[in-house]
RNA sequence: GGCGCUUUCGUCUAGCGGCUAGGACACAUGCCUCUCACGCAUGGAACACGGGUUCGAUUCCCGUAGGCGCUACCA
């Protein structure tokens, strides 16, 4: 058989946010894509038109702009095998219902919701299948006179698959091999409402996949049960030689406890599961992001491919590139995996720090807007220096800076605000001060006062001329209760440059206010 | 309940018949140091259980138990 073209599609319903595990399935179809040289088509599944939410299939879209997973076609980005909205495909479903009629692999039911309840609770374990769809109201039951004054005098009906039973179904996995399934236990799914004139998720799914030539099916675990579904629905219609290759992948986990990851566990522990803010237009509630919260799309990328699957070696930190050229779907581990968010910080934390500072100061800048504080971008851009020169001043041999310290850049106010903002109190059981500060202290800073205000050229280089050789003089260590005064607690960056980006009058102001509130 | 998938440190995982079972996150200790970090070093920490197969099982097979999923006119 000839080498088809790869093509691959990632096809959410727009009932919501893009969860973060459909996120990881997108970005390994997309490796999978790239590393093959094919196509990576957008669909949009919203067949079920009562589940519909605005504004989610733009959130989507956003959602892979931001973390740079392309897509070469489908909504929103064109191409010739549209169109990509199954809402608008209702002909050609139409087409291909009637074809499995017209064969005989499918039939017309005409059963209600309220019959198939009454069933259900009449017969433990009902299901619509080869043993009970001929005490059903369908096509099969019914003469073909009786279907046709039925559907004329408007009542609705479903189209279902008619699977034969007894036969050991089998799928192809590329994760997990060979799974086979007896039939008999598969019920005759419904395929069709006439209620919407919308096929459902499975004819739909296997129409479009043989349309659109898609090759590979990269999709959650949740799908394998109905795997073998889809294999028999390939078979009827006569599309097996063309039919794509499974991979089922595995889930994501909650971090602790039992089940699947929810929306619930991102409030409950403070993590996004989203990868961008959204705000429910129904409720109005807001659920939390990845972007908004301060990631880096690379480092919830790496994260998340790291999530089932592994390069084979120790290898953690991956380009998309690198990703690309290394994926594997035989790597994939085929059980479910616990949402890790501490180390899905530890990632940010790496990328945070290959940024440039350039990067930074932005996100740095609204903090100080929002804190209120009117600054240069000069002064900004010299604190953001310090601080990531402090997270990284010790780089190793080879150059990597391999710090942590800061996962994101809002990590920052709280270890930097004493650049711009004067301690107004000491905390007298602060372990530092506690320590740092005695009987002579304030003796000691007094002098050390004096000496300062002698210093005309207060650069790094100008304070250490002075002030080194007097503190070999005196015997005094002045660093730590000097560190009190300026920043009035136990961090910071080294003294002199944070006093010579104070300046020498806001430090002995600062030390002035110290030795009179520190008595 | 039925069917399917799955089971290595707390977590993510490497391992594809013979290893002192490796790495990362997290944790602990020490070193460095004007503080906090960072870094470096060290440490604790795992093959679910029971049968087979085999000279030899973490690795292959079968059970059991646990976990997960599906069981809709949802995807």
């Amino acid at each position: 058989m000839e080498q088809r073209k790869v093509r691959v599609r990632f096809a959410p319903s727009p009932t919501g946010p893009l969860h973060i595990g459909g996120v990881r399935t997108a970005l390994y179809n997309y490796l999978f894509a790239r590393q093959h040289g094919g196509d990576m088509i957008f669909r949009i599944e919203d067949t079920d038109s009562t589940r519909f939410v605005p504004g989610a299939e733009e959130y989507i879209i956003e959602a892979f702009r931001w973390l740079g997973i392309q897509f070469d076609e489908g909504v929103s980005f064109g191409g010739q095998h549209g169109p990509y909205r199954q809402s608008e495909r209702r002909d050609i479903y139409k087409q291909y219902v009637r074809q499995l009629l017209d064969t005989g692999k499918a039939y017309i039911a005409f059963d209600t919701p309220e019959e198939l309840e009454a069933k259900r609770k009449e017969i433990e374990n009902f299901q619509y299948d080869a043993r009970t769809r001929g005490m059903m109201r369908n096509s099969l039951t019914l003469s073909p006179d009786e279907v046709e004054s039925l559907i004329a005098s408007g009542h609705q009906y479903v189209v279902r698959f008619r699977i034969e039973p007894g036969e050991d179904v089998h799928v192809d996995d590329l994760i997990r091999g060979d799974v086979v399934i007896n039939s008999s236990i598969l019920d005759d799914k419904v395929l069709y409402k006439s209620a919407d004139q919308l096929p459902t998720y499975h004819l739909a799914n296997i129409v479009d996949d043989h349309l659109m030539e898609v090759t590979h099916v990269i999709r959650g675990e949740e799908w394998l049960p109905s795997a073998p579904l889809h294999v028999l629905l390939y078979r009827a219609f006569g599309w097996q030689d063309t039919m794509p290759r499974f991979a089922h992948l595995p889930l994501l986990l909650k971090p602790v406890g039992n089940g699947k990851l929810s929306k619930r566990d991102g409030d409950k522990l403070g993590f996004p599961v989203f990868p961008l803010e959204w705000h429910d237009p129904k409720t109005g509630e807001v659920s939390s992001g990845y972007r908004e919260r301060g990631y880096l799309p690379q480092a919830v990328c790496n994260f998340l491919a790291l999530l089932g699957w592994n390069p084979g070696n120790d290898q953690e930190l991956m380009t998309m590139d690198d990703m690309i050229r290394l994926f594997d779907l035989s790597k994939c581990s085929k059980n479910g995996a616990k949402f890790d968010y501490v180390k899905a910080a530890w990632f940010n934390h790496q990328y945070l720090l290959m940024q440039p500072d350039e990067a930074w100061t932005p996100e740095f800048d609204k903090i100080l807007r929002a804190e209120g504080i009117v600054s240069t971008p000069e002064r900004e851009a010299e604190v953001v220096r310090m601080m990531k020169l402090k997270v990284i001043e010790y780089t190793d041999g080879e150059g990597n800076r391999k710090k942590r310290n800061v996962s994101f850049v809002s990590d920052l106010w709280p270890l930097c605000k004493f650049f711009f903002v004067a301690p107004t109190a000491f905390d007298r059981d602060d372990k530092f001060i506690r320590k740092n500060w005695r009987e002579g202290t304030r003796d000691e800073m007094q002098q050390f006062m004096q000496l300062i205000s002698t210093i005309d050229d207060f650069s790094v280089e100008g304070q250490k001329a002075v002030i080194d050789p007097w503190t070999e003089q005196t015997g005094i260590r002045p660093w730590n209760a000097w560190r009190i005064c300026l920043v009035g607690a136990g961090q910071g960056p080294d003294m002199y440059e944070l006093a010579a980006f104070l300046g020498r009058e806001e430090t002995l102001r600062r030390m002035q206010f110290a030795i009179e509130t520190l008595a």
